[in-house]
DNA sequence: TGTTAGCACTCGCCGGCAAGGAGTGCTAAT
DNA sequence: ATTAGCACTCCTTGCCGGCGAGTGCTAACA
């Protein structure tokens, strides 16, 4: 796969991928040696680009038509050509600035950032919360609602605030819910949900818990409340940025893509993979199987909270899209948000 | 304004906008006399259509085309020529099992509904949750957080949890949080968040409270807890469903159709339109000032909690909209809901 | 007087065709 | 190894003419 290139044939790689980025349409031999001077004629680009062809980093639509970058030759493009430069402090601190952060739930603070990250890249913005399970247990409480219901209110060390309802069969009286309520709000703080789950499954077992009414009860109700899992939250902002974009200009395509993004289950499975890896990750379209994208790149990083929590956020575009420009807003978003979250832990 | 057509007229008129709304194409005179048993030949209906074109019931793209109903013919055919039938027990029950509203919260109930409402209608579904002042205090719970911030929890006769963090300027110590929220929970129930602040308002005027220091503090704190307003939530169900009407089958009808949805601001002001007024409403696109939703039309009810809180669902979907069908969903609906949300209160 | 048949006319739609242009691949010259 | 030149390909655009759906008008009819 590591094919090499000389440096001419990179250059010229270089400047279509660069071209085609900027502009959405093929280019051809003459294009290229126009805008970027250099000292060849179109008849030697062909040459190389004729190589570069048979190699696999480029395409032609037709035989009369420029040349288009293939995903191989995005990945080239990216692996090997692209310089990111690092944000300049300057425009750390706008980008910063930009998120209004004070007094907003976890829900909110994701929303947000899907927001300004759609805002300033001009794509799609994609935000995975932290699933519930890896969040860590800061606060119970149990409300009383009409018919033997209970509302469960949970609340992470991140400020994450979680509800259910749970039917009850007994009916509890308030004091019990009480002295259950400072039970498990004095032994459970600090622990992640999956610990939780973890020694709940292990005590249940060892039935050695039968001996404390209080204590049985108070794992009765916890289990309720925090056994089974919540579903992936994925928050999109700015959809309608992909219609702007000329390779989704067609009805069907726009459909597509709207299909897409309305089923949440296939970026979830996409941003779960991006999740295990560390720092910005690359998703170019047909090289995923998900055909779903096709088309489509993803650029997206992991964040993460105290004790593990982790969740993914990233911009979603064509395969054409400026890489060099959202790479590192999509780097210093994901810093910026880890440290809000484990600001927020402390 | 109010005209009067004869039956013939009316007939012709009714056939012609099923016609249209079967088609989405315009509909010539033959083609009436044909699929509707008319005992007229295809001159005398073209007469009567020029008479209904006169009055402006009708228009035609140009003049070799059928005719297709203007915004007023479609008022008219709404108004006078719908017959809507309710749905049958059947009909009912079937809509009713095909919401699961178990263990949920106010949230998801909305979202439920809408994802509901789009999926039997083939439109877009759109829900406007109650308004925050107009919800029915339950209970209050304050968790606290790192650096003096406080959590609020909220906790609405519907099960609506609401969260917020204030920040406090004073370290509260744990006991004093827990008097405070217990002399909250006491005096606050039943109460609307309106006239809660009404009568917080009402007592830092006349500063008597100032004698008793931890109704003081009570009240410092909620009045930082339920203040200020929250922004109207509205879920959207089905978005894409917009895609598959050949209205708007164009790139730029698409856009179009995609910024109108995707900013709320439009939809909160029509939906609180329909709020207002009691029972199904309809709004036909070009009519309301808003051209926003051009070619477009809302078909929407209220639905009601305890204490006057008032939501409002709806469908909505191109002019051409299939009214029999849909009108008595959203009828039936918000029936539904507003039983569910008064049984919740009880 | 209301209804109908007949007919000329209008337009949008579609397929074919030719001109124009961008770009390639090959070859021969430098 | 590079480049100029040239024939060739194939998309795009605009134009033309035929087809068909539908209209409006007029004259005949009950």
């Amino acid at each position: 796969m590591a094919e090499e290139l000389n440096q001419r044939s990179q250059d010229i790689l270089e400047a279509i991928v660069e071209d085609y980025i900027a502009s959405a349409e093929p280019v051809g031999s003459r294009a290229i040696t126009r805008r970027h001077a250099m000292d060849l004629s179109p008849a030697t680009v062909r040459n190389v680009m004729a190589d570069l062809e048979e190699m696999g980093f480029l395409c032609s639509p037709h035989t009369s038509a420029g040349r288009v970058p293939t995903s191989k030759g995005f990945h080239y493009y990216i692996d090997t050509l692209l310089e990111v430069r690092d944000l300049s402090p300057l425009e750390k601190e706008r980008l910063a600035k930009s998120y209004q952060f004070q007094g907003l739930q976890m829900e909110d603070v994701m929303q947000e950032v899907g927001r300004v990250l759609s805002g300033i890249s001009s794509y799609t913005g994609l935000v995975m919360a932290p699933k519930f399970a890896s969040t860590v247990f800061r606060h119970i409480e149990f409300v009383k609602l009409s018919h033997g219901r209970l509302l469960v209110i949970f609340v992470s060390e991140t400020g994450l605030v979680q509800n259910k309802v749970i039917e009850a069969e007994v009916e509890w009286s308030a004091q019990e819910l009480e002295r259950i309520t400072n039970y498990l709000n004095h032994t459970l703080p600090g622990m992640s949900i999956q610990e939780i789950r973890r020694r709940l499954a292990d005590e249940l077992q060892r039935e050695k818990a039968r001996f404390d009414q209080l204590q049985e009860k108070a794992m009765y109700l916890s289990k309720a409340a925090l056994m089974d899992e919540i579903e992936e939250k994925v928050f999109i902002s700015g959809t309608s940025r992909m219609l702007e974009q000329p390779e989704f200009s067609t009805p069907e395509k726009m459909k597509k893509i709207f299909h897409t993004l309305e089923s949440k289950e296939h970026l979830v499975k996409l941003l779960d993979q991006a999740q295990a890896a560390e720092g910005v990750q690359i998703f170019i379209g047909s090289q995923t199987e998900h055909d779903a994208i096709e088309g489509c790149s993803l650029i997206s990083s992991p964040f993460s909270g105290k004790k593990g929590a982790v969740g993914t956020l990233g911009v979603i575009g064509p395969v054409r899209m400026d890489y060099s420009h959202v790479i590192p807003i999509v780097d210093f978003t994901a810093q910026l948000v880890s440290r809000i979250l484990k600001r927020e832990a402390e």
